[in-house]
DNA sequence: TATCCTCGAGTTCC
DNA sequence: CTCGAGGATA
């Protein structure tokens, strides 16, 4: 704060804008010396403090003469010293997210389906751990040699943001273990205490109340102790994030090079024993309705808790069980939370608006008076669909108690899994005598087509396709969004601006690839644009040239087409191999994929004639009659079938794809992008296991294993698990009891292991 | 046919 | 993060 430099306490009151800019150049080139050597950690030309005034002065002159900003070169951009942010870090062992548990019921569950799995019975014992759950931001800390080298945030899981300078300053870590494993990374959960974050929002706004700047801004507050402990964690300048009083439980763990523990709380006091400060009200019990009283017990002392919890996480006790149960896609099935109720608040429905999405689906959006849940100002809330705001859905059932919800209502809202805000109740005594049923449109409220709901099907749709401007818009972010082509400068806002771009449209995906070379013969250049200069177009061509080499699933993901996702884009690409491969098929399957939409209509039809004179639906006969009159060539019911066949396709998925290539205009958008790229094919993901890429099947009593855990176990290491043998099938497991799979198995000359067997030859792996 | 699980598509706010 | 629906399975 003692500033040294006499330049920088002028008073900026008498400055012309001359000596302003002036001035401002200089503190900037001197900002940005002081940020590169600060971060390439060569010894700093000025103090702390000298740095600090000369910040506060180049912003006050920022303010005085916003004129300046154009002369702010990016690079020198104070208060982010990196201009690109943090660096990538992918996690070792991922980190998960949790289960939730909402009801009582729902912890019985949990337990009574650990058991299936695992195989025992109700009175077997069964030990869990329950610990609060903190309300802050999980944290991965990785320590070689007892020596913290690395410290990440959860990101999605697969990989972080790389935070160690600022996970350095957190005084509550130790640094340094000793007798550690070789290798360990603890995982846990940063957070800032109620005093703490008190106390911080009272020093932002007395340094607020004590800047003399006339100009000065509201001062930036935060909301609750967790935007606190984000907001300081991710602070791109570790001397801020120093300022800042975090804390750190730890509660699980990543890599290691030696186990901690026999038991989750074994490993739990470990690390409290390495110094890592774990959580007090953590206890071990034997049942579900141990697990529920300790629950209660933890939420009876939540107010008086100095941080934010939202629930209670229950794991199983013993690790060589929580092993066994392993992972489903996203969640372990050892672990699960037990959330708090959501906080809930009453404010009035001023609107309702419709949102269409790229499929054309027409989504309801509350319009609220603003109110503050769980710490955060939500205006705005999702309803669903049309039986959401109705009260009843398609089948009648009441939803809400039967209350619609209307326009002028006092509403009920509450942040689900406290994040998307949702309409839950209406009060029906506040309810103005002059509100009105909310009729949902029928036509589409951008394009005017109509808005058709389908049988048993929640959602409304626009029918307009692309000739809709809001799907066609929501298409293109779709392109350009992160797991599709994911192109650096070309949001979604850009997206937006492109479409309505009189000189330079992107109104189809190929268009984004020609965008440079049209802009090369246009009189209005996009480096002459307001808010474009040399360097933004420029970055934008190449971040677009770098993708027109492109991976076939996230090209196929990326078309959007309904009921292709990601996965399923990437399961389509690793069967076929080859976009022209999968193109043909897809043309040859075609009608077979009409003769099964057929079908499906004379079954249909069948149910209705069948409920109309009171006899019983003739089902397979309707589909089958259908199906010889279309009279399919062999080859696409052959093509038909392997599409079809393949593991997560079915026929919704076929017939969606099947639409999509036969549609006119979207094969002559496909062709037109296609010329602009290189497909990269797959690479078929190899596991280095003996029964990688096999197909195996389980028949026979297992005995020390259950069925699921068998299979899930299989499938982790690469091996398709399929119910019945065939001649695909690569192996067959056979426990006692086996019967006509084992001889169908004998016949066809498959090789046939016990239980042990198996067991001996996944060993390694 | 019912039941489980996963995926797709929708959503808000920072 | 949640819901609904698709797909696999018992």
């Amino acid at each position: 704060m003692t500033g040294s430099g006499d330049s920088v306490e002028k008073q900026v009151e008498n400055l012309t804008a001359e000596d302003a800019r002036e001035e401002f150049l200089e503190l900037q080139t001197l900002l940005w010396a002081a940020n590169r050597e600060y971060h390439s950690s060569d010894a700093p030309s000025i103090s702390d403090a000298d740095y600090d005034t000369a910040k506060r002065r180049y912003l006050d002159l920022l303010d005085q003469f916003p004129e300046l900003r154009k002369n702010a070169t990016q690079a020198a951009t104070v208060g982010a010293p990196i201009a690109d942010g943090f660096t990538k870090v992918t996690h070792a062992v991922r980190m998960l997210s949790l289960g939730n548990a909402f009801e009582d019921e729902d912890v019985q569950n949990f337990d009574t389906s650990i058991r299936k799995y695992l195989g025992l019975d109700r009175e077997a014992a069964l030990s869990y751990t329950a610990e609060p759950k903190i309300d802050g931001l999980s944290l991965s800390l990785r320590y070689e040699n007892g020596e913290l080298v690395q410290a990440a945030t959860r990101g999605d899981g697969e990989t972080g943001e790389n935070v160690t300078a600022n996970a350095r300053t957190i005084q509550a870590l130790p640094h340094r273990l000793t007798g550690a494993p070789a290798i360990l990374e603890v995982r846990g959960e940063v957070y800032m205490s109620h005093p703490d974050f008190e106390a911080l929002n009272a020093r932002i706004l007395a340094k607020h109340q004590a800047d003399p700047n006339p100009n000065k801004k509201e001062p930036k507050l935060f909301a609750n102790p967790r935007n606190a402990a984000a907001g300081s964690l991710r602070q791109l300048d570790s001397r801020i994030t120093a300022e800042r009083p975090l804390r750190f439980f730890a509660y699980a763990w990543g890599e290691l090079s030696e186990p901690l523990a026999e038991t989750q709380w074994g490993a739990i006091e470990r690390l409290a024993a390495l110094g890592f400060e774990t959580n007090p009200l953590t206890a071990q019990c034997s049942s579900p309705a141990d697990l529920l009283a300790h629950y209660r017990q933890i939420e009876e002392q939540r107010a008086s808790l100095d941080y934010d919890i939202d629930g209670v996480v229950y794991k199983v006790d013993d690790l060589s069980l929580q092993e066994r149960l392993g992972f489903r896609s996203t969640t372990p099935r050892w672990a699960i939370a037990h959330k708090f109720p959501a906080e809930l608040a009453w404010t009035r429905l001023e609107a309702i608006d419709i949102q269409v999405g790229r499929t054309g689906a027409l989504s309801p959006v509350a319009r609220l008076q603003p109110v503050t849940v769980g710490g955060v100002v939500v205006s705005n809330a999702t309803l669903h669909n049309e039986d959401y705001i109705k009260g009843f859905d398609s089948k009648g059932e009441e939803i809400r108690g039967g209350k619609d919800i209307r326009v002028g209502d006092w509403v009920q809202v509450y942040r689900a899994g406290d994040v998307i805000p949702k309409v839950a109740d209406v009060d029906l005594t506040k309810r103005p005598d002059d509100a009105v049923p909310f009729e949902f449109p029928t036509t589409c409220p951008e394009c005017g087509s109509q808005a058709v709901r389908e049988e048993g099907d929640a959602v409304r749709r626009c029918v307009g396709g692309i000739i809709c401007p809001a799907q066609a818009v929501e298409k293109l972010k779709h392109f350009v969004s992160r797991k599709a082509f994911d192109i650096d400068g070309l949001g979604a806002k850009q997206i937006e601006m492109f479409y309505e771009d009189e000189h330079l449209p992107i109104r189809t995906p190929a268009d984004i690839f020609t965008l440079q070379s049209r802009d090369s013969e246009n009189l209005s250049k996009l480096e002459k644009r307001k808010g474009w200069g040399d360097q933004s177009a420029s970055n934008l061509w190449a971040a677009i040239d770098e993708k027109r080499t492109i991976a076939f699933g996230r090209l196929l993901f990326a078309l959007g087409i309904r009921h292709v996702g990601e996965v399923g884009a990437r399961d389509l690409a690793l069967h076929y191999g080859d976009w022209d491969v999968m193109a043909q098929a897809v043309d040859m399957a075609r009608a077979a994929a009409l003769a099964h939409r057929a079908a499906d209509e004379a079954e249909e039809a069948e149910r209705v004639a069948a409920a109309e004179h009171g006899r019983r639906a003739r089902v397979k006969e309707a589909r089958d009659r259908a199906l010889a009159e279309s009279n399919v060539p062999d080859a696409a019911t052959a093509a038909w079938s392997d599409l079809t066949g393949v593991d997560g396709i079915g026929a919704t998925l076929g017939l969606s794809l099947s639409d999509a290539f036969a549609n006119s205009d979207e094969r002559a958008a496909f062709d037109a992008l296609r010329a602009h790229l290189t497909i990269v094919p797959p690479e078929a993901p190899q596991k280095d296991s003996p029964v990688a890429g096999k197909t195996v099947v389980f028949t026979g009593t297992l005995e020390k294993m259950t069925r699921a855990e068998a299979k899930a176990r299989a499938e982790a290491l690469g091996a398709k698990v399929s119910g019945s043998v065939s001649k695909k099938t690569d192996l067959l497991v056979a426990g006692p009891g086996a019967g006509s799979k084992a001889k169908k198995a004998a016949d066809l000359g498959i090789e046939t292991v016990d239980e042990d067997g198996w067991l001996e030859l996944i060993a390694g792996a």
